[in-house]
DNA sequence: ACGAGTAGACCGACTGGTCAGTCTGTTATC
DNA sequence: GATAACAGACTGACCAGTCGGTCTACTCGT
């Protein structure tokens, strides 16, 4: 199901081969630079097939951005129910967040970078959905602070921060290839820790988990 | 000199006023769904006037996004200069940055919302900018580490984090007009400071310093 | 002191290329 | 023979940029 499992570009229907080439589209180009016919010649269909589909360029667009957030909040959620406390439950978010960035790269790139800017309609959608986000982060930090781990602090904007520190540092990555995802995760995971006051300690036991 | 001081809409020359009308326009409709033609009615100037002074839309763009991004890191290099050690240093750059920001609302959004997402060119623009305010932030952030002052850990990546902390932070408030400035601030400082280890007891003393 | 010449700053009607979306088919399957 | 799933030629709106023209202000030779 859906275009984000592993099949590249093989017999899949043509929604999604239709979504698999837009992704790649997009993600090279942004939004405005694509042309519907670029996806058309790169999903091997036709624009009959695409207007067949979809409505417009803009649910396409759309289109691919939710399924995404779909499968990024399922993996969130289910990893942190596995969770028992605040800081870890964080602490798994975090991991599993970047794994994800990682693994679907075009797709965050079109998530962080090509989804911002793109005037009202786009706007509304992007608030709405880091909202969501910030939401799980924030009743996880403040879950931290009720077990007492982690000092009181105004929790929606650290959970803001942490959204905008992930956000930048997979941006740089997916746009330069830079500091890869395994440098990435200690530094961010040590930082992202201490900036809600989690004890030294406490990161340290977190680091030995980690790396088994 | 520039459309960045306080004058509105007055008696200014006309290069400035289409400025100032751009980014009126380009912060609210962003880049794309900003017509020419509305820059033209929003600087009570004309098409001629408007291509006499810029040689393409995109060009109109660049020079907000060049004037004010010269401008902000004037601001931070000279908040710096007065600062002894690498952490007040840091602190400082925050302090002036989310300042400005404040100052400038609608060019923030330009600068961190509509520059994103507008293909190869910006991009590489965005890039190189952030990259210059990056080293600055990473270039104190080691002289703090070899100070004894915050322990060693990956300047390059906090850096990044940082930026993007404040980037969302300031871009949800620009579109939300939510968390103010006066209630970020501290939250802010104290999340920073603390992820690149700094003392709580050393965190406590420049907060009293920002309150005299 | 004055008209002619020149240039910089500006005006705004017009154009020409570009695409998103449409529409009239065609093919396959039941 | 009906309907879902396509194919792809075509169109029409939209808009960045152009271009011929105007309006000062200034220079300079007489």
């Amino acid at each position: 199901m859906s275009f984000l499992n592993d099949s590249p570009t093989s017999e899949t229907n043509t929604r999604d081969r239709i979504l698999a080439a837009a992704v790649k589209v997009f993600s090279n180009k942004g939004y405005h630079d694509t042309r519907v016919d670029e996806i058309v010649e790169e999903s091997d269909t036709s624009k009959g097939a695409v207007y067949f589909h979809f409505p417009s360029k803009q649910r396409i667009f759309l289109a691919i951005v939710e399924e995404f957030t779909g499968l990024l909040e399922k993996k969130l959620l289910e990893a942190i129910e596995h969770e028992p406390d605040g800081v870890r439950r964080v602490n798994a978010a975090l991991q599993i967040g970047l794994e994800t960035f990682g693994k679907y790269r075009s797709i965050a790139k079109i998530f962080l970078v090509q989804a911002i800017g793109l005037g009202q309609t786009f706007e509304e959608k992007r608030l709405e959905i880091l909202a969501r986000f910030a939401a799980i982060i924030k009743s996880y930090l403040d879950q931290a602070v009720s077990e007492g781990d982690i000092p009181p602090l105004d929790t929606e904007v650290a959970a803001y921060a942490w959204i905008g520190a992930i956000n930048e540092v997979v941006i740089r990555w997916v746009h330069t290839g830079q500091p890869e995802p395994e440098r990435v995760l200690p530094t961010l995971r040590t930082v992202l820790l201490r900036s809600i006051g989690v004890s030294e300690d406490h990161i340290h036991e977190l680091e030995q988990e980690a790396a088994r």
